[in-house]
DNA sequence: CACCAGGCAAGTA
DNA sequence: TACTTGCATGGT
């Protein structure tokens, strides 16, 4: 049973970044198997440093299922290095395209085929896949409704006090699921509206009251 | 120089 | 179950 006062909060939270930032078409991608390969890349690590690897294994040609099962791990290692864990990515990454390719032909289409929930799981036993990033998969490769949660989110919902330190992933998931309507583009944008955003929020509990929502909603009462 | 970034799994008690 | 630690680069 969720409050109304939470579910009207963060209703208006969305409400007041998409108003200032309008829609930002995420996941930054040319296509699914790119969304997959950065979702994994970009575990604990700047876009920016993501960036510069995807750029890399774009170069070479290796943005393709064969290519990432046939390379050397020496040398995807050495591609993606920017991206920081490098050697631990490398093996994460090599992982999850050995279960896309077994369990899907490295298709997309046929992962979709798959129900939520299953495919849910299936990502979540992949060494390598958590909670965020099978759903960041589920979200902007398979266009499945899930909503993704991440650091950013949380800080947020902290910083506005909506939450409590102990409430975490599924928990916190559970809040926007059973808020929103499950429209694929709206948890697409919510969720690149939060990263987009999120690090401007200050990670101190104490109220700053300089945080992007409370400049936004003053530019709102200054503008009456 | 210290601190941070779109996590995750393994180890410990 | 609840905490801690290793993994690493590049930007501020």
């Amino acid at each position: 049973m969720l409050r109304v006062k939470l579910r009207n909060e963060l209703v208006e939270i969305y409400e007041r970044l998409e108003g200032h930032f309008g829609d930002l078409h995420w996941w930054p991608a040319d296509d699914p198997f790119e969304v997959m390969v950065g979702a994994i890349l970009t575990q604990n690590t700047a876009w920016t440093n993501v960036e510069k690897a995807i750029a890399a294994l774009r170069e070479k040609g290796l943005l393709l299922p064969d290519r990432i099962l046939r390379i050397q791990a020496e040398e995807l290692a050495e591609l993606i290095r920017p991206s920081g864990y490098y050697h631990l990515k490398t093996a994460r990454l090599k992982a999850f395209v050995r279960f896309f390719a077994e369990c899907y032909s490295g298709s997309v289409e046929e992962m979709q085929k798959e129900a939520l929930p299953v495919l849910r799981d299936k990502l979540l036993g992949v060494w390598g896949v958590g909670r965020e990033t099978a759903d960041s998969i589920l979200l902007y490769a398979c266009e499945k409704p899930v909503f993704v949660i991440d650091a950013y989110t949380r800080r947020i919902l902290l910083r506005h006090q909506l939450i409590t330190e102990k409430l975490e992933y599924e928990g916190i998931q559970a809040l926007f699921m059973e808020t929103l309507p499950h429209e694929i583009p709206l948890f697409k944008q919510y969720h690149a509206l939060i990263v987009n955003t999120g690090k401007n929020f200050c990670r101190k509990k104490p109220n700053c009251n300089n945080c992007p929502l409370d400049v936004l909603r003053k530019a709102e009462q200054a503008r009456e």
